[in-house]
DNA sequence: AATTGTATTAAACATCTGTTTTAAATCAAG
DNA sequence: CTTGATTTAAAACAGATGTTTAATACAATT
């Protein structure tokens, strides 16, 4: 191993030992000397490649979100229904926040920086939120039409990811809610279908969460009324 | 002002203090002598008071949740039609959490708690947010039919305040996605409006918010082929 | 007026934390 | 093998931070 491979090696280990204890206490809660000592480095280390903790810091948040993108980008084909794309869009953002098989620390370190956010902020925003927003947004240019506009369209946008991202940030507070017995609904399968039918009906595409008769028929009525 | 006068003065003046810097810059980030100076108390007073500092902070969080739910409660007449409660409910939610005109610190601080629980998590559940969704349990119940399930409906308030938070929590990243220019549909009006409209049109309860004419006929075919 | 219990203050304490220094080790190039 | 640059290691440093101590002030009680 020499000393070209043995740096990069350090580096590489302080920058995701880092990313985990900052995801889990935040930049000022986390100390440089736990750092390093679950990295197996030496304290001095931090500051001979990175400067300071800040600097470390940023580097977790860049490597955080990239190529993190790519589980959103190109996920179907172009002539996919675009309620679908909706769904698998919706399905695949809840498994990126929620999966808790791979080491979950990249976006609970995003989701930190994003709610607190300091330089390294902008720059995710760009490298990582804003492809997916125009993911989404292209899947609404296909499911809504022209009249609806370009400030309506990233209101039905943040409506959709705030739905998912409740169940990442507030997760406990959902698990203190439904209480025990109900947990079992707060599993992706069940979060994704909801969402999805939530949201598409919101849009009219898809049936309103309630199918009782008279309300179905009242509904109809209203909508003929527009419509005529 | 007598000695007990002057005590409770300073205990109050610094629950109130600290409710502001905890919630600006989180537990450990705050120093108890930023909170002392700024409350004009000596810095051994948080021990005297408090025993130490995470008992002032949890006595902080306790101070953001006493009194603030009657922001929600009672608020409009038994024989209000629901969806005009829903609408109601969601726009004091979001003035609630929005307004700038008064202190924020309060529903900071308790995001920030409910997003990382420390001990004082499980009593702000239960105090504060309990109460909350058994309103809008309510309001389900008379907006939604028999049919839909328990779980079903608290996936549904979970989808409306999923979209109320994500303008507190992540507003910074709405700023940056959507540009000098666009930043004028993030005030309450215009947010209370879309997200009623998008969650009672997820349940049937007003229109889609497409309202085009052709995707409109779509969906009433749709809405028959269920009904009949 | 003396006593007592409570509240405030200034100072000190012990520990933690980010950073720096200095020296040793490692390794590629000449 | 030597040289020179790069990386690691141990120790120390300076400042911050939570907490404690001991003295003082004050109002109520005896």
């Amino acid at each position: 191993m020499n000393a070209q491979a043995q740096h990069d090696d350090t580096r590489q280990r302080l920058i995701s030992t880092a990313g985990e204890i900052f995801a889990e206490h935040g930049f000022k809660a986390a100390t440089v000397r736990d750092i390093c000592a679950k990295a197996g480095a030496n304290v001095a280390a931090i500051n001979y490649h990175f400067g300071d903790k800040l600097g470390l810091y940023i580097e977790a948040v860049q490597a955080a979100h990239c190529g993190g993108q790519d589980l959103l980008l190109q996920a179907w084909p172009e002539s996919m229904p675009a309620t679908e794309k909706l769904r698998l869009f919706i399905r695949k953002m809840l498994e990126h926040f929620l999966d808790d098989t791979q080491p979950s620390w990249k976006t609970r370190l995003m989701l930190r920086e994003l709610a607190d956010p300091t330089e390294a902020c902008a720059k995710l925003v760009e490298n990582y939120i804003r492809p997916m927003a125009e993911v989404l947004h292209a899947i609404g240019l296909e499911l809504v039409t022209d009249q609806v506009s370009e400030e309506q369209r990233w209101l039905i946008g943040f409506s959709i990811v705030g739905q998912c991202l409740f169940y990442k940030v507030h997760r406990p507070v959902a698990n203190l809610l439904l209480g025990a017995e109900r947990q079992s609904i707060l599993n992706i399968d069940v979060l994704a279908e909801h969402i999805s039918q939530f949201s598409l009906a919101a849009l009219g595409k898809a049936l309103p969460v309630t199918c009782d008769g008279a309300a179905l028929t009242d509904h109809i009525r209203r909508l003929h009324a527009v419509h005529n």
